[in-house]
DNA sequence: GCGCATTTGTTGCAATCGTAACCATTGGAA
DNA sequence: TTCCAATGGTTACGATTGCAACAAATGCGC
């Protein structure tokens, strides 16, 4: 007899990371939201393409998990904003390599320093061991669920 | 200098957390999505519901950081099953207090092991130090994210 | 008691999202 | 070469979402 037929919220991983996830992405987006008008797609495929200086958009979707609808629009309208630029690929044509224009390299260099300061905010409220558990926990969790049914 | 003026998104706390919730909320869903049919909202509701036995609309919310026009919807969708009945709050009319029917309890129950063989197949394939690490740095996580900028 | 801000929950509407369908292109297989 | 399945990316459309407005009820100040 486990405990009565009930499953506690609290302590149900898919629970607890939703809830966290949820609640740490909505209060990031306010950093760059307000500052830079962007969606959480938007600033995905900015930051993605800010660190890897070139990509195409069916790797930006393989890298941050999002749906190629979702990053085509993404591009589109970061595209409006002429932060990234197009180069068709000469070797394949159905492909176009994507990269930061000068203004949105700005704009992404802008960005760092906020996204870094509030991931040192929030580390900074734990204790050292606190820290060291959660990034060795979520680097095991990543080896187990990003790589099972589908990543792999 | 701290490596060029670049964000790595993969040791990024925001995005991680992001990917593997997105992942493993997916994996999950369509453990219940095929099975009973149910959406996210409406599972969230009913696991809710079923593990306290009665609460209203706006404790749903509370509890499982759900916007307040979800959670009306997913108890609308949950009541046209017969899964869940309201029934007016004496004191307060403007509430109804939420239960689970006699068919909503066994959608429920059965629901439970389902839930809790998801999440032993993850635990299991991670080492008895990493669960630990896991275990300890969400639960610090939470402490510093959830009751910050709103939450307490 | 009366008035008014607050709370609970629902609904209209615009924006966002994902599935499916689509076009253009590629790379083999025959 | 000629098919044709597979890939990169966009778009149409239906479903889901959240914001804002709303009605109903509460309760506090006076």
């Amino acid at each position: 007899m486990t405990q009565r037929n009930v499953l506690f919220l609290e302590e149900f991983l898919p629970y607890r990371l939703s809830r966290l996830s949820d609640a740490i992405s909505r209060d990031f987006s306010q950093a760059y939201r307000a500052r830079l008008g962007l969606t959480r797609p938007e600033w995905r495929t900015l930051a993605t393409i800010g660190q890897y200086g070139t990509m195409t958009a069916t790797e930006i979707g393989a890298h941050s998990s999002m749906h190629k609808t979702k990053v085509s629009r993404a591009v589109a309208s970061l595209e409006v904003r002429r932060w990234i630029t197009r180069v068709p690929d000469a070797r394949d044509r159905r492909v176009e390599r994507l990269s930061l224009s000068k203004v949105g390299q700005k704009a992404y260099e802008d960005m760092v320093p906020v996204a870094r300061a509030f991931e040192a905010e929030m580390l900074e409220r734990m204790s050292a061991a606190e820290r060291e558990a959660l990034l060795a926990g979520l680097a095991a969790l990543e080896r187990t669920a990003l790589s099972g049914p589908d990543g792999a």
